[in-house]
DNA sequence: AAGTAATTGTGTAATTATTACACTTTGATA
DNA sequence: TATCAAAGTGTAATAATTACACAATTACTT
């Protein structure tokens, strides 16, 4: 079991240290922002940290590198362990490797966000103090993570303005609101809703299932799909030049 | 001298093998795709390979990371040891991690990407085998790198269209003709010259000079410069969503 | 000195995209 | 059957983008 390994079990910084000087000289790891969308809003999920240095404070989910294991799928990996998931969006951010940045010695960090379905994993969250997080209250966290949580939210966020990966975060049907909640929560911010079903629909990527919402207290709306081989055969190849 | 731990230097797979091995499991690199623009082209900065296996192929300019050196300090070592030149604009791409990427062992590598002024440089390109090549013309690398590069190449065509890291590729003063070639070349697109001008001059970060080109065999245009306090101050915060 | 070649510099009209904004419809519930 | 809450819908005003042509300037030629 790869757990013996991780990062993020219950250990002494000298077991830590121990294991990362195994690595000689530098060691790698990987680490990922799970996001989730829940009561209308953005979450993350995090895990209590292990150290005692940092005991009490949330941190990430990582692990150190399998020498074998191709770098993405140490990230398949962490995320299936973790939610039981796989097949998730998943995208490489950015790589962390500041000297000082872990206490127990040289360990670069390459970070991931991953977007997934909440409806989907029911997480056995009592096992590892494992916990959904609104993104707003997410302060202080362990090691760096503070600044890889932060680098990988702008990323998702500017990432979501320019492909359709929302929609992971979203069960299969979806109704507008649902949408338009998705990304003023991850945009944080407030849109029209006129302007944004014009918007949608103009882009011509949604199909309409021909179904309602169910369970609302109030007129139900139409349930939506993406069709994402549509957009992968029509999506615009340049923005233009502003700044 | 750092060089003697460099992967880019004559040695054989065995030495490499072997210094990739004193970094017990994994070993990281740091590889950085070098831009410039010379006679309306954009060039990317070449080695040759070192390596038996690839011998007569091109590679990109990396070296093994120093433990005790931070990862972004690596990429401006290498940048500074092969240009000459630090305070370049230089930025993270992406990390490359596959298991079978480098013959020498496990070696992981921080991609980046730097722009340079050549005017600023005068390399000495006899001393590496060390070359500038058009972007167009680039292919067949060595490792992984060809990937390495496209990555990195599309990252900056996308990265042009909404910051002004262009400028980093021209000198300090420059012409509108010279400002609409780089973007040309760095699009591969043709741009409309009305248009262009309008949106720069709308923009309102380029300060006229009050000075023209000299030794052009035509009527010379104004130099302008890019005003980055300006920029700073006044630049976009959201795009919009648009796929 | 006059003419030529090359490129700079400039404006407008047409089209497209974005924004702001309010009333009617629907279904669920009391 | 009345009430509630959100769905669904269109238009006018503004802003951004595109397509496009001619006069002005300089260096160079003869």
């Amino acid at each position: 079991m790869k757990d013996s390994a991780s990062a993020n079990n219950i250990k002494s910084l000298k077991v830590i240290q121990s294991e990362v000087q195994t690595f000689n000289k530098v060691a790698l790891s990987v680490d990922c922002v799970i996001f989730g969308f829940e009561e209308n809003k953005l979450k993350v999920l995090l895990i209590r940290s292990d150290m005692k240095k940092f005991q009490s404070k949330w941190s990430l989910l990582g692990d150190l590198l399998d020498p074998h294991e191709d770098l993405d799928a140490a990230a398949y990996r962490i995320l299936k362990q973790r939610t039981g998931l796989d097949d998730l969006y998943l995208e490489q951010a950015h790589t962390f490797g500041k000297v000082g940045r872990h206490p127990g010695g040289r360990v670069v960090t390459v970070a991931y966000y991953s977007l997934i379905n909440t409806s989907h994993h029911k997480l056995k969250t009592l096992d590892h103090e494992l916990h959904w997080h609104d993104v707003a209250a997410v302060k202080d966290l362990a090691f760096d993570h503070q600044e890889i949580f932060e680098t990988c939210y702008k990323r998702l966020q500017k990432r979501v303005q320019e492909h359709p990966l929302g929609f992971s975060l979203l069960p299969g049907k979806f109704s507008l609101r649902e949408l338009q909640n998705l990304y003023e929560a991850i945009l944080d911010i407030k849109l029209d809703r006129r302007n944004f079903r014009k918007k949608f629909f103009a882009m011509d990527f949604l199909v309409d299932l021909d179904e309602i919402e169910t369970n609302v207290p109030h007129r139900p709306g139409k349930l939506y799909r993406f069709d994402y081989e549509k957009y992968e055969k029509n999506k615009k190849k340049w923005a233009g030049i502003d700044f």
